[in-house]
DNA sequence: CATGAATGAGTCTTCATTCAT
DNA sequence: GATGAATGAAGACTCATTCAT
């Protein structure tokens, strides 16, 4: 954005620091955090292991820097696009929509990501969650509303709790990823967001 | 079962056994496969180190027994849970409330199980996921087996893919459990069932 | 003293102790604490590194059992030297000798005493100093008792503050190893303890 | 001294270096010279650290630099307190007195200063002493002179070795240096030089 | 000529695993 | 068969020094 405001060096640094992170996040991804050492994410990264140091304090520093970067980039992009539509529906439809775009184009980064994001506290991020639980709670928030919202307007019968159905939402299209995860052949990521949503706006019973 | 054909020296030896599964189950939970070393785990079973490698060959295959094991007992407690009823809707409510009840007696034990379920493939079971990922693979086609046989006697209305529909139960009860296994108080696991199921029975849209 | 209550193991444990510290001294009075790596310790002693650790939770830790060990055990030989005598003067003599015997059958040691003993605040010890301040504190008090009490009997006259003799008398003999040191033939440290005892009794001024 | 000599050029490279050396002392006094970085001495002297290895090839080099000159200072100074006068009492008393005034002035220096000039030979200077070692023995010499003159004088009385009673003198008010230096509250250094000089002077014993 | 980013050897320390007793 | 002392490879991190700009 500001890009032109930064100087030379300035950029140098951050194109180092891109790659370093992405030289990270690639090994992160394929072995997880406890089976990379520095010296790898160095000689992947091509630089000497001192220079990692210059950019990230230590190892624990790379990789939440690598976790929050693309936790927010998830983010903004999620909130964007529920925000695009106005009506209820759509949104839901945009929002699986984008989960999908968004992970197919970072492969890698989904199961650090939800590595992170679910459970296991004891994690790398451990109690700094914070600043990530924070904004998946206000996200959580959101997609609720959208519920809630809906039911107002009598678009949606009010069949249960809307935080649940925001809860409900995001683990199925979470489920989904996670299959086309393991084997991409044999569980696409539906194209038609409706192949997804139907599960909750269908119901299995009759009235 | 054939307990009858052990001899008192076998029984000892999985009486020992148990003991260091227990002891290594609580340190994992608590902190992690990776912060907890083979010597805690000896300590807190109260036997040597040899010992320990007498009947696990490293501290991985250790590891591996644990989630194997417990992954067949809750495998069990759901197989069994589904197997009980003869009704497609009283099968979907027993599995939501054995899931419930079998995770609320093993608190200690979700934490790695999910880890080890969900995505994270460079865990510490790697590709070893072959026995879990089969039993898992099984069970899921069984739920589905559950919705399709539901549909095909009309109790059921065939609004997805059953398969979908076995994938979207699992993850949103797995959902409710991260849940509160994150703030009990806050969020507890449904007692009634339906609170879960009416997600997928009653659909949002009216047709 | 209770050698017979020691098991075997545990004489050994003493016994392996006791070679890891004496590998450390030697480096250590040859080149410094900083100059040397636990690696070289542990060469130079023939265990493996892990096997230092067992003994030492650190380097800081083994260093400072070092010098704690040998500061008792100068301070033992001291506090007996002068403890033996009842006369004054004799106390003065037996300290002078006993501080040349026990230094000179520790040579290794001096140096690492005294850089710890002296000034500098920021060495190793830093502030740890605290139980050999104390010692050492301790035993300044008792020679400036023993010139206060020599002064009571009239047996010497009363030309300074027993503390400032004290001193004097500390830092002269410390002085007279110090060129021993640096050249053993050129300064032999003096067999007569009144060479080094007359510079306090005689006085320059005639009266 | 030659100072007009000197191109504006080279009066500026002088105080770079007299900066660098200042930086330099503040931090080897309060931290010891393998806890301070170049890095911090760069940031305090500000400067590139870069330009600090214009100036001195080597971490080793500055410090020795430092050492050697601030040894210099000392030397002049008490080289001089000594010739001013022509009594042999009133030299003592003058050496004394400046040692306390050069000291007090220097206190950041007098750590390093006796940690070098000290015992410990595996110090940053090793055996790089020679320039120091030949000022110090000089003025050693030079200290007996003193008192070998004074006794030939009959100013006073032989009861010791000249080369001893140096050794005695430069001993005794470095240790009152020391007290000073640890408790400057509870051990002023003596405004009187004769409360030192007293404990050479008087003698303890009654003839 | 000054700068300070980049380097990587070297350090301390941990811990899974072995094997002599 | 049990034990736990001994091992040493491997890892995170620091910092003196260099050299391209």
């Amino acid at each position: 954005m500001d890009h032109k405001k930064l100087s030379r060096r300035e950029r140098e640094k951050l194109a180092q620091r891109r790659e370093m992170l992405a030289a990270a996040l690639e090994l992160f991804s394929e072995k997880g955090y406890h089976n990379v050492s520095m010296q790898q994410i160095a000689e992947k990264a091509e630089f000497a292991i001192g220079t990692l140091y210059k950019f990230f304090n230590s190892k624990e520093d790379l990789y939440q820097a690598l976790i929050l970067e693309k936790h927010l980039k998830f983010h903004e992009a999620l909130t964007k696009a529920v925000a695009e539509e106005d009506d209820e529906i759509e949104k839901l439809r945009k929002y699986v929509q984008a989960k999908g775009e968004v992970f197919r184009a970072n492969v890698s980064m989904i199961r650090i990501y939800f590595a992170e994001t679910q459970g296991a506290r004891y994690n790398v991020m451990a109690g700094f969650n914070t600043e990530i639980r924070q904004r998946r709670s206000k996200f959580m928030q959101t997609l609720a509303g959208i519920f809630e919202s809906g039911m107002k307007k009598k678009r949606f019968r009010r069949i249960a709790d809307p935080h649940h159905l925001a809860i409900a939402l995001d683990s199925i299209s979470n489920a989904f990823l996670f299959l086309w995860l393991d084997e991409p052949e044999r569980h696409p990521y539906p194209e038609d967001p409706d192949t997804v949503l139907n599960i909750l706006f269908k119901g299995l019973l009759d009235d």
